[in-house]
DNA sequence: TCTAGAATGTCACCTGTCCA
DNA sequence: TGGACAGGTGACATTCTAGA
């Protein structure tokens, strides 16, 4: 057996583990990542490495994907993969066909290979895959699909998904990574569905037995007995003579129809409907089925952890290639020191200092302000129906904000829309008056007030022409909210407001590592990619400007002259602010650095400026909790995993019901600042979404350029919008 | 500097719920 | 009101290599 002891992770409370040794706080505390570091070197694991020749320079890159199917063929129970031009396995492949190979070695990988480390990870994910029970799990695309649902809510079945990736390092060590999610479809087979006719061509389907996803085609005029021309037998004998699995067709009714599915590559495939299982997706369910199954999902962190737990030890113990011990799940046993990061002070005005922004403002008020003066845009039917509601709510946020220090001037103008003899709900019309507002009556910051459905109707057409030709920020309420609004949506109005004018409610009350930061994205849409969205943000935390790069990039990654124009502006920017160079700054990639830093290298130092350049990864499949005294896994906000120039961070606090937090990945990919001014950088800049009283889980430096960069696509920024945050 | 293809990663989108 | 989280998809990017 691959474990030391064999006892399960019962939700909560049963965990059997021993630390070796003193746990390090000296309290009861365990720390977990959902990374589990193996035993097992690759050192230790002998594979059979074949080179094959390249047959065709065009193909090179997949035609062994197609060598690879056809030695799984004819060398049944090896487990094969392939990677560029290696096939291996870990025993000798007797049978080749029409394939020969150029090059046969028996040998550990040689980890330095970047290539032999990634067919190693391919063929122990493979490896885990195969020895899985195939009627309780559907292994295969990283993922592992339990086939009995954990919840059937009218014809939709719920089943529980583990997906996992194998990682090796450049030292040889093998860890694999997991995470716990969910997969939708109906309980009933295609076979099922057909009877109803409630299966279409070009509904989307699944194979429940191995996770392979399909394009519903056509029903065939044979049966599943008759011998198909694509197998050169029929679907019976397929699963009972060739893939011996007589147990997935058994039950079937021989005389069921054969069914036809489209591969992603266009091929067609002869298929036992029975097999086959509608995916559906999530706006397509019933709200009702909707309801009676959030609980599933939606666990919190003692269920989704224990749950976790348990079932990546059997998944990993049915496998005698890689041998794990339980106490390398805490994470300190893997190398990682933990930390908490402690919330930030902020500051807010008469100098008040408090963490909560709400009391903060109600105590202080905002930390920089002035006068501020809105119009109103209103949907004029509601001047007759809805004035006193709409009067109301003025007198309301005007009274809470002086009370934050900024006087608030609401600007009477609707005179020059409300009685225009036009259809304010067609959008065509409603878009040559804007044309007309923004150039006569409305330069400033404007409030639009109108229903739910009139605002869709309006929200494109105004932020385009307001916020994208005339660089007037936008803020929308709708009517249903207004006529309910208290003290935290007048408050959030109010930041939405204040954020669109460059008032700054509050900063932080101890200065940041870096002198300066810069926000780093690349968004594409309908097309189209737009780059280098900078966000420069000072020491206290304060967004100094923000800009959308106007130059278009081929891809993800941000050409050499679109970082050069970036660093200028935020050097001049930061200029203006402080008279003075700054000295050191950090760039947040919103994702995988992919750029050449060598040549930013060069700019950086004929300025004479230091730099620190880190990744920002949003989705990383792991998970991270903590036990304490054996009471149930829960997350806490600000805990911290460091490992090197690594960390993953826990950023936010969601409510249980809402599900367990997702960890942030921090890397620094170089620079001079130590890991830990970088995560406190980060964590403290996540407090600083001035739009809004909750924080956000990502600092706002990649936060804001994200979203300005989706704003600047939709063409609804322009393209200096200065200290004005448009699009929070 | 460009190209190939498979694998992989990230994003926006959608709907609903909960909370501050 | 805003934001996090839930799952799945489509869209689209990257990576790897080596020859022209």
């Amino acid at each position: 057996m691959p474990f030391r002891s064999a006892g399960g992770f019962a939700p909560g409370i049963n965990i059997s583990w021993r630390v070796r040794g003193t746990d390090m706080t000296g309290t009861n505390t365990h720390y977990i990542l959902t990374e589990w570091e193996s035993e097992t070197n690759t050192n230790e694991l002998i594979v059979h490495l074949y080179t094959l020749p390249a047959r065709n320079v065009f193909e090179q890159h997949n035609e062994n994907g197609k060598a690879c199917s056809d030695l799984r063929k004819l060398n049944k129970s090896h487990v094969i993969d392939f990677f560029e031009h290696l096939i291996a396995s870990w025993q000798p492949i007797e049978h080749w066909g029409e394939y020969s190979f150029i090059n046969h070695e028996t040998r550990a990988i040689d980890v330095t290979i970047s290539t032999e480390r990634t067919i190693l990870e391919r063929l122990l994910l493979r490896t885990i895959e195969n020895v899985q029970p195939r009627n309780e799990i559907a292994a295969g695309s990283r993922k592992f699909t339990w086939l009995k649902p954990e919840k059937v809510v009218q014809n939709i079945s719920i089943h529980r998904v583990i997906q996992c990736d194998v990682n090796i390092s450049a030292a040889g060590v093998i860890s694999v990574g997991f995470d716990l999610n969910h997969s939708f479809r109906t309980s009933e087979s295609v076979s099922d569905l057909m009877k109803a006719g409630a299966i279409l061509k070009g509904d989307r389907v699944i194979d429940k037995y191995n996770n392979m996803h399909y394009e519903f085609d056509e029903v065939s005029g044979d049966t599943i007995s008759d011998v198909v021309p694509e197998l050169r037998q029929s679907v019976i004998d397929y699963f009972v003579k060739e893939r011996k699995q007589a147990w997935k067709v058994d039950k079937l009714d021989p005389k069921m129809p054969v069914v036809y599915v489209k591969m992603y590559n266009g091929q067609r495939s002869a298929y036992a409907p029975a097999m086959l299982q509608k995916e559906l997706t999530f706006e397509s369910l019933p709200p009702a089925v909707v309801r009676q199954t959030s609980e599933v999902y939606k666990q919190n962190a003692n269920l989704k952890i224990a749950t976790l737990l348990e079932e990546i030890q059997n998944i990993l113990r049915r496998t005698d290639k890689l041998q794990f011990s339980k106490r390398k799940l805490l994470v300190e046993q893997s190398g990682y020191d933990v930390t908490k990061i402690e919330n930030p002070i902020l500051s807010f005005g008469r100098n008040v200092t408090q963490p909560q922004p709400k009391y903060g403002l109600e105590k202080g008020g905002v930390a920089f302000g002035q006068p501020l003066a809105i119009n109103l845009l209103v949907y004029p039917e509601f001047f007759e129906t809805k004035l006193e509601a709409i009067t109301a709510f003025n007198e309301k946020l005007c009274a809470l904000s002086s009370k934050w220090g900024v006087p608030l001037t609401i600007l009477k103008k609707s005179g020059a829309y409300k009685n225009k003899s036009i259809d304010f709900t067609n959008p065509h019309q409603f878009a040559i008056l804007l044309k007309e507002l923004k150039d006569t009556a409305f330069k400033e910051l404007t409030l639009v007030i109108a229903t739910e459905k009139i605002a869709g109707m309006w929200y494109d057409s105004i932020k385009k022409e307001f916020g994208g030709s005339a660089a007037v920020p936008t803020q929308f309420v709708t009517m249903e909210t207004l006529q309910r609004a208290d003290d935290y949506i007048l408050g959030n109005i109010l930041l939405g407001l204040y954020a669109k004018s460059g008032i700054q409610p509050w900063v932080l009350s101890s200065p940041l590592a870096s002198d300066c930061f810069i926000g780093l994205d690349v968004s594409h849409e309908a097309g189209r990619h737009s780059a280098g969205i900078v966000q420069v943000v000072g020491k206290d935390g304060r967004v100094l400007s923000s800009r959308a790069n106007t130059s278009t990039e081929a891809g993800e990654k941000i050409r050499n002259d679109t970082m050069r124009q970036i660093v200028y502006s935020a050097v001049d920017q930061y200029q203006r602010h402080y008279g003075e160079m700054p000295q050191h700054i950090t760039f947040h990639r919103d994702g995988f650095c992919r750029e050449d830093l060598n040549s930013l290298d060069e700019v950086m130092e004929s300025l004479n400026v230091d730099y620190d350049m880190v990744e920002v990864i949003k989705k990383t499949n792991r998970r991270m909790a903590l036990n304490v005294d054996r009471q149930g896994w829960e997350t806490k906000q600000g805990v911290c995993y460091v490992r090197d120039n690594l960390a993953y961070l826990i950023a936010t606090n969601p409510h249980p019901r809402v599900g367990t937090a997702q960890p942030i990945k921090i890397i620094k990919k170089k620079g001079s600042l130590s890991i830990e001014a970088i995560i406190h950088d980060i964590y403290h800049l996540s407090f600083m979404h001035i739009g809004s009283f909750l924080k956000c889980r990502l600092p706002i430096t990649t936060y804001y350029a994200d979203l300005s960069s989706t704003f600047f696509n939709r063409q609804w920024l322009p393209i200096d919008s200065g200290e004005a945050l448009h699009f929070v």
